[in-house]
RNA sequence: GCGCAGGUAGCUCAGCGGUAGAGCAGUUGGCUUUUAACCAAUUGGUCCUGGGUUCGAAUCCCAGUCUGCGUACCA
């Protein structure tokens, strides 16, 4: 504890002319703050404290805000405005902000020197009573002061924020501590992966975790990363999908099982696209495509309605202009493949020849490389012409069998027992009954192996499902991308705290 | 990979051949109910990097780099 004329001395101190050497680069700015974190130091207060038990948070204390009530709050202070004797102050974290107020009568002379040494994005513990000012700001009239950390770098933009797009990414806590809307977005995230556990433990299902380094990356179309285990002396790949071991579980007797965690897939990145995603795979023995369908629509509407209080979604531009509305009032369109690809490239698109499909792609506008198969072919003009132009929920079915290995077949045969949803002009969930076949599972993976450089068959996978798995419905949901589509986010790395970023 | 746009003070941005600017933040002074507090004064720059053109380049040209968007690749 200091004692009064060491108090006296310091507060003369204040009253010195400026210091020389007073500037503004960042160098600077560092270098004013270190001085204050040594004024701190000299007042006996440790910069960058200890433990501190608030009653209640900023947030909390201004959502049930009432007068008089005493308090404990700490937080980062993120605004000042002094009056001279008497200052206002915003204190807060990202989930609430409230106003702190200090009178040079109201605390302790220490207190007021500490005061003095505070900065824009210190974080202080302050105990106090409630009351409204004049101007009906709920606010905490501080009577101490504990400090709590110093920031020896200096905060973002008090109004603007952190702006640019690649600091934003990159230095992800001065977007938080300056975006409220960019935090907000990661709260409810957050929320969001909480509710959807809580939907599939309401439902029985199981949350288990498997390998995210895999001997045979599978599951999945994809190229995977690989790594290298340095004791056991052997190559690893990064999963592309949890899939392969979820159907293990069912084997082994599970028969709800769910995995919401990462996927990792060596491709290019973009707006949609960071090359490690959150996906939720959830299996049900005894269940087909059709059940899982009907489990996705009822959960996203769940969350649409829980988190965005609406079925009607509306996406708007920076200028804050709804550009489009996303509709996923129930029951959700289900339509089959080929009448979508029949509806954009006409009747006969699959009666005439493969070169007269391929001239058919030149005319719609659709690129096609020389080595597609037809299928492909088709599958591109889906893409390009449907899947990107429907925003509305979309469960399309009756997908060519080419395209999905691990699905049953149809009775038919050249279609399997899936769903692809489609909202927001993107996949977001593929829903399948799972093949349990594993005669007919062995070929359709070495047909696909055959025609794919790094593809390699899980032969191990094959001899599990000889055990028998139980026929089942399986569901994927790319959860960034929901979260895109819910929040309304243009870009995957507005959804993903830390985007894969090429090395500065 | 290709195309387009961008990189200027700690932050947000203007300037687009002729002395490098503003707001916020910082510093100093004033102010006891303010709130993008205010008033007055003031500091602060490898104008992304490297070449070139020019009497003169933040500005024009070329190359590189990072970011964004589009496109391609990716069952």
């Amino acid at each position: 504890m200091a004692d009064s004329s060491y108090l006296a001395r310091l507060m003369s101190d204040n009253t010195q002319p400026p210091a020389e050497g007073s500037h503004s680069t960042e160098e600077d700015l560092i270098a004013v703050r270190r001085e204050k974190l040594a004024k701190l130091r000299e007042l006996g207060v440790d910069p960058f404290g200890a433990k501190f038990t608030p009653t209640t948070t900023p947030g909390k204390l201004k959502a049930d805000f009432s007068d008089g009530v005493k308090t404990t709050i700490a937080g980062r202070v993120y605004a000042i405005r002094d009056m001279g004797k008497s200052v206002f102050f915003t204190i807060g974290d990202v989930e609430g902000r409230i106003q702190g107020y200090l009178n040079q009568k109201g605390i302790s002379e220490t207190d007021w020197l500490v005061w003095k040494n505070v900065d824009l994005g210190d974080w202080v513990g302050i105990a106090g009573e409630t009351f409204t000012t004049g101007k009906g700001e709920p606010s905490v009239k501080v009577e101490s002061l504990t400090f709590l950390s110093k920031a020896l770098r200096p905060m973002p933009d008090k109004w603007h924020g952190v702006h640019d797009r690649e600091t934003k990414y990159r230095k992800r806590h001065l977007d938080l501590m300056g975006n409220q809307d960019s935090a907000d977005i990661f709260i409810a995230r957050s929320r969001m992966l909480a509710e959807i556990r809580s939907f599939l433990h309401s439902r029985d299902y199981l949350e288990v975790e498997t390998p995210m380094l895999q001997d045979v990356a599978g599951g999945a179309a994809a190229r995977p990363f690989k790594t290298h285990h340095n004791a056991l002396n052997m190559p690893l790949t990064l999963r592309i999908a949890p899939e392969l071991y979820l159907k293990r579980l069912l084997v082994g007797g599970f028969t709800k099982v769910f995995e919401l965690n990462r996927n990792f897939r060596n491709e290019g990145i973009s707006r949609r696209h960071n090359p490690e995603f959150t996906m939720l795979e959830a299996y049900q023995a005894y269940g087909d495509f059709e059940q899982m369908a009907e489990m996705v629509e009822e959960m996203v509407c769940h969350l649409a309605e829980k988190f965005c209080g609406t079925l009607k979604i509306e996406h708007k531009d920076e200028n804050d202009e709804v550009i489009r509305t996303i509709d996923l009032s129930r029951p959700w369109k289900r339509a089959n493949y080929h009448d979508l690809v029949k509806g954009v490239a006409g009747d006969d698109f699959f009666d005439i020849t493969p070169e007269a499909r391929r001239a058919k792609c030149d005319e719609l506008g659709v690129q096609i490389s020389d080595g597609m198969e037809d299928y492909e072919v088709v599958q591109q003009v889906f893409e390009k012409k449907v899947e990107e132009h429907t925003f509305n929920p979309c469960f399309v079915t009756r997908v060519p069998s080419e395209l999905v290995p691990l699905a049953k077949v149809t009775p038919g045969g050249k279609t399997v027992e899936v769903y692809e949803l489609i909202i927001n002009g993107q996949e977001i969930s593929p829903g399948y009954s799972e093949l349990n076949d594993p005669d007919v599972q062995r070929q359709r993976l070495e047909h696909q192996a055959g025609g794919e450089e790094e593809q390699l068959v899980d032969y191990e996978f094959i001899e599990t499902l000889e055990h028998g798995m139980p026929p089942a419905g399986g569901i994927g949901i790319g959860i960034d991308r929901l979260v895109m589509m819910l929040l309304g986010a243009p870009t995957i790395r507005d959804v993903i705290l830390f985007p894969q970023l090429k090395r500065k």
